[in-house]
DNA sequence: TAACCGTTTTGATTTGTGTCAACACGTCTA
DNA sequence: TAGACGTGTTGACACAAATCAAAACGGTTA
């Protein structure tokens, strides 16, 4: 079970008008190709920018689903809860990534999305962007690739919930955030990890110790150093190594 | 691993137009409120049904992808390969439900579509979907709500492999095709499976073995009586108090 | 009918991960 | 500085599911 904040924190909303054209992240939110009028536009459209605190929630289960949510800076957890108070995290977002999808299908969202760090991100009012991306052949298209890209993310965590060992979970899941900081910016090969062990856990379907076990085990085979959170990462073919080992 | 038919079967094409309006799964397949025309415009998209026969592909993954794929008739599973040869069932899908989303993020098809029995599918050109989704509202709409129902049902297949136990996972399998089939006007209670244990245990992360036992125990208990492929749900709510049972 | 094949069932045993428990570390607060 | 709390590590042990193996079943073919 994870730390649960339920004080209702008052969400902060900056008047401050999106300016997608300066982004640092244009090019992981947006499609290429686009007229100024339709960058202006969509600007219009990307309402409001919020400030999401550590540990407060976006959105929650159940809530009414109005918008879908671009992340501007900061990092997220979404996990699903079942009645018996079972949870599991399906994933862990960055910036320039999109929260909320989930929501689409019914009136309401069906799982939680908590910052785990002090977070930003741009509103996009879901049926202001049906109208626009009505009228935007990019920007429809590039927002049916996004939502198809949930899609084939969750079936790689399918495949490494179904069929993988812990130690070739943690390192795919390293591997893969190695990835994702490097197209940030970001070095790939040092970062710090914004979320629990039992968070890691919950995701990979492993329990916590199990999770710590693999990262000393790792670090004993010398493919990575820890310390608390900070990871860094010195043999990434090591890593890789370790996938590509079937259990049989 | 699973029977691979690499034999190449030439894929049988009618020229039978498509009747949207007539299709009684059209409840399942369109949106409620379209005009005359906007049903006309929308029969005219999907261009051709496919028969495919069982054990045959609808598309394999690294494909090309230039459509999406309402099924008509029949009985298909979904499968992601990894590269050391581990596969794994992402999915089964039935009449009026929509294959080939995972398409859309890349040029190519990422996972494997079989035909589980002789089927019968409508062909949606893609370009020519965004298209019309870009004229008709409530199709937009409605593709959208399909795919975030994908994303959805994906957290769910996550919940369960990252949380539950064996006999768990095979309950909830089993209450899943039930309500579906139900929505579809066949009987809750009494099914043919069209898939082998090896693919039902693929799907939920477990060995055929253990599928195997969990049938067997499952019908000691009296939740369900089994002959080989032919299912019969004795007591649902025996099968539904597994669930709420945490492991620990 | 017999022989064969793929599939399923069941049993005996192994093993990876969960569970329980103790302790270490870092941060925050009093 | 001490104490408390959340978090992480490590060890001993238990257990659910995997593995290995053999036999039964059903359907198809010769």
């Amino acid at each position: 079970m994870h730390t649960n904040n339920k004080s209702i924190i008052p969400v902060t909303l900056t008047t401050l008008k999106a300016a997608c054209s300066q982004c640092n992240l244009r090019e992981l939110c947006l499609p290429y190709g686009l007229t100024e009028s339709e960058i202006e536009q969509i600007e219009a459209m990307v309402g409001v920018r919020r400030r999401v605190k550590r540990q407060q929630h976006l959105y929650r289960a159940g809530e009414n689903f109005e918008a879908i949510y671009a992340i501007r800076s900061g990092f997220f957890k979404t996990d699903v809860l079942l009645e018996d108070g079972r949870d599991q995290v399906t994933g862990f977002q960055m910036a320039g990534e999109i929260l909320g999808m989930d929501g689409i299908s019914g009136e309401t969202h069906t799982c939680n999305a908590v910052a785990l760090e002090d977070s930003e991100i741009c509103v996009i009012p879901f049926a202001h962007l049906e109208r626009l991306s009505r009228e935007i052949q990019a920007l429809q298209r590039h927002f049916h690739q996004v939502m198809s890209r949930e899609i084939v993310r969750d079936h790689g965590v399918m495949m490494l919930l179904g069929t993988m060992r812990a130690e070739e979970r943690l390192a795919t899941f390293l591997l893969n955030l190695s990835q994702r900081f490097t197209t940030r910016g970001y070095s790939p090969a040092e970062f710090h990890l914004r979320m629990t062990r039992d968070e890691i856990g919950s995701y990979l379907g492993l329990k916590l110790e199990t999770v710590s076990r693999a990262f000393s085990r790792f670090q004993e085979e010398g493919f990575i150093s820890v310390q608390q959170k900070h990871i860094r990462i010195l043999d990434i073919s090591g890593l890789k190594k370790l996938l590509n080992h079937p259990p049989g």
